[in-house]
RNA sequence: GGGCCGGUAGCUCAGCCUGGAAGAGUGCGCGGUUUGCACCCGCGAGGUCCCGGGUUCAAAUCCCGGCCGGUCCA
């Protein structure tokens, strides 16, 4: 898109600045330095700051991140808490990646007013994209960052700021907190795109280091087509931590983010630390780094080694080791701050990230030749930030232990590299198809199978851009999509989608269950009142049954859908009616009330579940039926049944307790601000105002459904299953109510299917099968004892007849293929033998041939196929059968078959 | 969510491509050898070849469907 030159007209800039052209990069950016002819940016400069005296300020990542947000709210911005690394208020994003994050899509979309107007935060954020890039650009690339932004959200009749006074601000903070002098800095024309918005923005650029970036969202793209938003937002990005290593000028970020720990982590990986002037030479230079072309990284390398005056090789090797310590720095911290926030390690979404960084640390703890524990470093993680982020001392247990049982995984995978590698010494050569294959299905790393292979004297190169080949291999995957299926027709979804709102009886009083209406629409078997107390499916509840009368008819409500505001019943048949027309309905209150129960029981079993393991625990998925309800919970290993009895009692201490529950609107803004995302556990509802369900003391979720108003109404409850659907996904089934009767008495009916089976009473069921089982066993050793014994006569008895100077046995009649088997080899010990057998299954006779080692069977074969036989074999045994038998034939037809092997 | 790999003795796995008698190592039991904590020798027990269907005279093996486990990707 052009940009027109007036977006980047702001009123800071008419006092003496002028706007230039970057000689290296072209990008127009806007200075007071007369002579400065570059933008100040990485790879157009280098890391230049680190050389610069500007002040004594050396800021800790806290006190810069205190620095801004305290200027900000010195100038009128409220400052508000952050939000998880885990953005469970979208379906459409797995990690919070900016702090504009937090507002969207609803704040925004100008749908629901922001928690605060301007308001200021600092929020921790976790990008991935350039997970490959960290520690080898000493500092560039991180996983896990602040975003200090500062946002104001204009609207069309409430005007904030914009551009100028975003750009004073910036200016102002840069020269009045961090004594930056004003010609230094750098504001770098650019155009921000990200979530279908875009606009105009700065980047505050100083020696090389890009500080803040001011995004001016103002326009929506649609079609291609940039639509100017009624909302306009000031949309800021101040990098903490760049302001702390810019404060501190230490020789790589990790020095100034991570302070002494650093050198606690050198330790504990049992690396001699790495001399700070070549580190410091490493950063300056990061900036040329270009990851996409790896020769650039050898070229970097090449450069410091010039600086320092060291030979490349051994550079190369000593910047190997620090990258790699960086690395492990950097992702437990991203580990321990996803873990705090309760991600589950899985094999799918979410919880997959959370393993790929995982095992990517664990693997370069063991490039580094270490065996330190990966818990032991997170745990120096979790009491070095305890401060900034109390969630991660209050799950300390739950993260240590999550990661023990990821490294007992990984170190189960690896053990594997040793086997699967001797394997591959056997192939000639080892292909980059073959480690790819490796690592794509068994995960095993290329570094480690190459490792094993050179153990035992076999060389395979492994391809810089290993794992870019892995990724291309799987380029069709869908993000997050979770489709709400259409579970009504095209046509009836049309039909519906065009009337108007339905007056919702079912959330006026849930206990409705007759209602008195008129009909708004009609289509084929689809009818829409303007009333209703049927529930139309939604939150895993399913849709009500029961009965409309139109008239003298009566017609049943076999399902009832949603379709937007619009509630359709779906009746047997097409009923005569037409708008206007009052009708009658009763719902099957029954099947209703079940579900009511089921449903408010699967809040109170969440609430327990969360509870009793821990605030990692979140709904991955639920069902309610009138028969039972279905709960997924992500955890990271099988309840064991101690758990699942203290989960039961816990969950029936609270339908015992009779706690109110009671449903509330609430606009959504002040929802999340009240009680956190959490609410979202059951899906993030699309509206301004949203209904909430809350247990006193208990639990308070978002949800649509039906419920009784006390949880003394849910009976009792019974967990009926509990299993492992995937990993880190526990699914627990459960009834409620009349339905835990129904429950005991089918378990009741089997077990006395069972004593009817075994012709015992019930009370003495268990010691009767103890004792069937034992009788099995000893059944079994008389069996073997006398197939023993049997095996040994037949040897003896069976008929035999020698020509050619070849033994033949015959068997018949022996209907155990255990002894036959064991006779025929038996007696094909010794040389010049065959045994032949006679037996008849599925109507067909069977003859089958065995022969010593010294004979052969294909000549005995080919005879028997010649009688009509069909079958086959090989070597020393084959296996005929016929239609209709003529045994002498047979006799004589291996007798000439016999042959001798050469 | 999608792809790939796997499921055979208590355990680790071979056999599967190319259908034809269910295998090895280890562990277990017994005996021998050795007075010593991963010794050696011999013998023995131990199987729903994940489940279901199909093809075939014949399926651990080939085909289809399912279950379970592992793993990679955004």
């Amino acid at each position: 898109m052009h940009v027109s030159e007036s977006e980047y007209k702001v009123r800071l800039f008419e006092n003496n600045y002028t706007r230039k052209i970057c000689k290296s990069c072209k990008t127009p950016f806007w200075t007071k330095d007369k002579e400065r002819d570059n933008c100040a940016d990485i790879p157009c400069s280098d890391y230049d700051f680190l050389d610069m005296n500007i002040s004594d300020l050396k800021l800790s990542v806290r006190e810069a991140r205190n620095l801004f947000l305290n200027f900000f709210k010195k100038h009128g911005h409220e400052v508000i808490p952050p939000k998880p690394v885990l953005a469970r208020w979208r379906d459409d994003l797995y990690l919070t990646i900016a702090s504009i994050v937090d507002f969207q899509p609803h704040v925004t979309s100008g749908l629901v007013p922001p928690p605060a107007n301007p308001l200021v935060v600092s929020q921790p954020c976790i990008r991935l994209e350039d997970v490959d890039n960290v520690g080898v650009t000493f500092g560039r690339h991180l996983t896990t960052f602040e975003m200090g932004g500062h946002h104001a959200f204009n609207y069309p009749d409430k005007f904030v700021y914009w551009k100028d006074e975003t750009v004073e601000y910036a200016k102002e903070f840069f020269t009045q907190e961090l004594k930056i002098p004003e010609e230094l800095l750098n504001f770098k024309e650019s155009w921000w795109e990200g979530g279908g918005n875009a606009g105009p923005s700065f980047e505050v650029t100083v020696g090389g280091l890009e500080l803040a970036t001011l995004v001016f969202m103002q326009y929506e793209i649609r079609d291609g087509q940039y639509v100017p938003l009624k909302l306009k937002i000031v949309d800021t990005g101040y990098g903490i931590e760049r302001i702390a290593w810019f404060t501190q000028k230490t020789p790589t970020s990790f020095h100034a983010i991570y302070g002494n720990m650093v050198y606690t982590f050198f330790k504990k990986l049992g690396q001699p630390p790495v001399n700070e002037e070549m580190l410091k030479v490493a950063a300056k230079l990061a900036g040329r780094i270009d990851t996409d072309h790896p020769e650039t990284i050898k070229l970097h390398r090449k450069e410091v080694a010039k600086a320092v005056g060291e030979k490349y090789e051994e550079v190369d090797l000593e910047l190997t080791r620090a990258a790699r310590v960086f690395q492990v720095l950097d992702h437990t911290k991203t580990i321990a701050m996803m873990l705090a926030d309760g991600l589950v390690p899985s094999s799918s979404g979410e919880g997959y990230l959370g393993r790929l960084l995982i095992r990517r640390a664990l693997r370069t703890i063991k490039m580094l030749g270490s065996d330190t524990r990966l818990s032991e470093l997170v745990l120096e993680q979790i009491n070095y930030w305890a401060e900034d982020f109390p969630q991660l001392l209050k799950n300390k247990e739950y993260i240590l232990d999550v990661i023990e049982n990821e490294e007992e995984k990984f170190r189960e995978t690896v053990n594997r590299a040793s086997s699967i590698a001797s394997s591959l010494v056997r192939k000639q050569e080892i292909t980059t198809e073959d480690l790819i294959q490796l690592y794509d299905s068994q995960g095993i790393p290329p570094e480690f199978v190459a490792e094993e292979l050179k153990k035992k004297g076999k060389e395979v190169q492994i391809p810089f851009n290993f794992y870019a080949l892995v990724a291309k291999k799987h380029q069709t995957s869908p993000i997050k999509g979770d489709k709400e299926k259409a579970r009504l027709p095209k046509d009836a979804v049309e039909f519906a989608s065009k009337l108007p709102p339905t007056r919702k009886l079912y959330y006026e009083d849930q206990y409705l269950r007759t209602f008195e209406g008129k009909v708004v629409g009609v289509y084929k078997n689809y009818l829409v009142a303007d009333r209703t107390v049927f529930y139309p499916e939604g939150g895993g509840q399913l849709g009500d049954k029961g009965v409309i009368i139109i008239g003298e008819e009566k017609y049943n409500v076999v399902d009832t859908q949603k379709v937007g505001d619009v509630v359709v019943h779906v009746l047997d048949r097409e009923p005569k009616v037409s708008p206007g027309d009052s009708i009658k309905g009763e719902i099957d209150w029954q099947r209703r009330y079940r579900l009511m129960r089921h449903h408010t029981a699967t809040h109170v079993v969440l609430a327990a579940a969360k509870k009793l393991l821990g605030d990692h625990v979140w709904q991955a998925g639920a069902e309610k039926s009138p028969e039972k309800a279905r709960l997924d919970i992500t955890h990271y290993k099988m309840l064991t049944p101690e758990e699942v009895k203290k989960l039961e009692d816990l969950a029936n201490f609270v339908v015992n307790d009779r706690r109110p529950v009671k449903p509330i609107e609430m606009n959504r803004t002040e929802a999340e601000m009240k009680f956190g995302v959490s609410i979202y556990e059951g899906g993030v509802p699309n509206k301004a105002t949203i209904r909430l369900l809350e247990i006193k003391d208990w639990d308070v979720e978002s949800c649509g459904g039906t419920h009784v108003s006390n949880t003394s109404e849910i009976g009792a409850i019974k967990v009926i299953n509990v299993e492992k659907i995937q990993d880190g996904v526990i699914r627990l089934e459960y009834v409620a109510g009349d339905m835990v009767s129904d429950y005991a008495r089918k378990v009741e009916e089997k077990v006395n299917k069972v004593s009817e089976i075994l012709g015992v009473d019930q009370s003495q069921l268990e010691l009767r099968l103890q004792r069937f089982v034992e009788e099995k066993r000893r059944t079994e050793e008389l069996l073997s004892g006398y197939r023993r014994k049997y095996v040994e006569y037949l040897l003896q008895n069976s008929s035999k007849e020698v020509f050619n100077g070849v033994q033949m046995m015959v068997l018949k009649g022996v209907d155990d293929q255990e002894v036959t088997k064991e006779v025929m080899r038996r007696f094909t010990l010794e040389p010049s033998k065959v045994a032949v057998n006679f037996y008849s299954i599925n109507g067909r006779y069977v003859v089958e041939v065995a022969t010593s080692n010294d004979l052969k069977v294909d000549g005995i074969l080919e005879n028997l196929r010649k009688l009509g036989g069909k079958g086959g074999g090989k070597g020393t045994y084959c296996n005929v059968s016929f239609v209709k038998l003529n045994e002498s034939e047979v006799i004589d037809a291996i007798k000439q078959g016999v042959k001798r092997s050469t």
